[in-house]
DNA sequence: AATTTCAGCAACCGCATAACA
DNA sequence: CTGTTATGCGGTTGCTGAAAT
């Protein structure tokens, strides 16, 4: 094990950034030769850098299939859901988002949705953030795509986004429409049923085991309009407090004026039938304020 | 304008496990 | 079966650039 360190003088190992030499030369072994066997790789390919490194450089920057800039709303949606299902299962998460690395969502996680959980002064891992990420960012995050939907389909310039697969671009373009047919309905208490839960550790999913595979490669499914969407979306029609910034996809979070969803009876209630335990808690009212304090520290 | 702080991300490390001799 | 090597995964670190002071 580990045994790079121990055939090779320590000094001649490379550490730190890679450079635009090192880059090609990797990219070039790897197109001569194919990728895997990664110490001889590194020995035969005249990089001073060890397999592992060349390894991750490849697989979290170089590969061609690689996708970068923002996470989609699609995106960071399917990130919460199934980390709602697997915990910290960074690489069986980033199966199911084309393109993305798991180093990619451990960062995104660690670095937005912890950031979220820290400000609310909620456990990130524990049921009652999960249950937070469900009722007000997750369908913040449908909201996100709708419109990013309607924009696309109003679009001549992109109307062959959702059939052109081979775009590399719009691959995870998913429309609102094929988000929603992922939807199941909920049950008639949403509080999480154990036979639902993958993990003992993790906390509740709205949907079905494989409604998720079913969004990522974004099949054929019969609609089934979810009633959080709805309900949020009504309270949305009756605020004029809540706006989409089409262009940024970033945590819808920051822009919710969170007084307005304090004020909804309609979420409150929603919330209180959804998690009894810890919204007839005294806090309720404040944990809306720190969220709405939220607002304002991030970003 | 200079300095400090902070967020985001690339890269590294240790451990677990698979593959192989 | 056992030991060794290779690979993959998740946690952590540290660099960089932007924002704040």
């Amino acid at each position: 094990m580990g045994g790079s360190c121990n055939e090779r003088n320590f000094n001649d190992i490379r550490r730190g950034p890679w450079t635009l030499e090192e880059d090609n030369l990797l990219i070039h072994y790897i197109t001569c030769h194919g990728e895997g066997r990664w110490n001889s790789l590194a020995k035969s390919s005249g990089l001073k850098r060890t397999g592992k490194s060349c390894r991750l450089r490849w697989l979290n920057y170089l590969k061609p299939d690689i996708k970068r800039g923002n996470l989609t709303p699609q995106e960071q949606f399917l990130i919460l859901e199934l980390h709602s299902k697997w915990g910290n299962r960074w690489s069986k998460i980033a199966c199911h988002l084309p393109g993305r690395t798991d180093n990619e969502i451990k960062n995104y996680w660690r670095t937005r949705v912890q950031k979220q959980a820290r400000h609310l002064k909620i456990d990130a891992n524990s049921k009652r953030f999960v249950e937070t990420l469900r009722r007000f960012w997750m369908p913040r995050l449908l909201e996100k795509v709708k419109q990013n939907s309607s924009l696309s389909s109003s679009s001549p310039s992109s109307s062959s986004t959702y059939s052109t697969s081979t775009s590399e671009t719009n691959q995870n373009h998913l429309s609102f429409l094929q988000v929603e047919q992922i939807l199941m309905p909920l049950p008639s208490s949403s509080s999480p049923q154990p036979s639902e839960i993958e993990n003992p550790n993790s906390s509740s999913s709205i949907f079905s085991s494989d409604s998720i595979s079913k969004l990522s490669e974004s099949s054929n499914i019969h609609i089934n309009p979810n009633r959080d969407i709805a309900c949020y979306n009504s309270s949305l029609q009756n605020n004029d407090c809540y706006h989409v910034d089409n262009n940024n996809f970033d945590m819808g979070f920051n822009h919710l004026d969170m007084q307005a969803i304090g004020a909804s009876d309609m979420l409150a209630s929603e919330v209180q039938v959804a998690e009894g335990d810890w919204m007839n808690d005294a806090d309720l009212a404040n944990t809306f304020w720190n969220i709405d304090e939220l607002w304002h520290f991030s970003k």
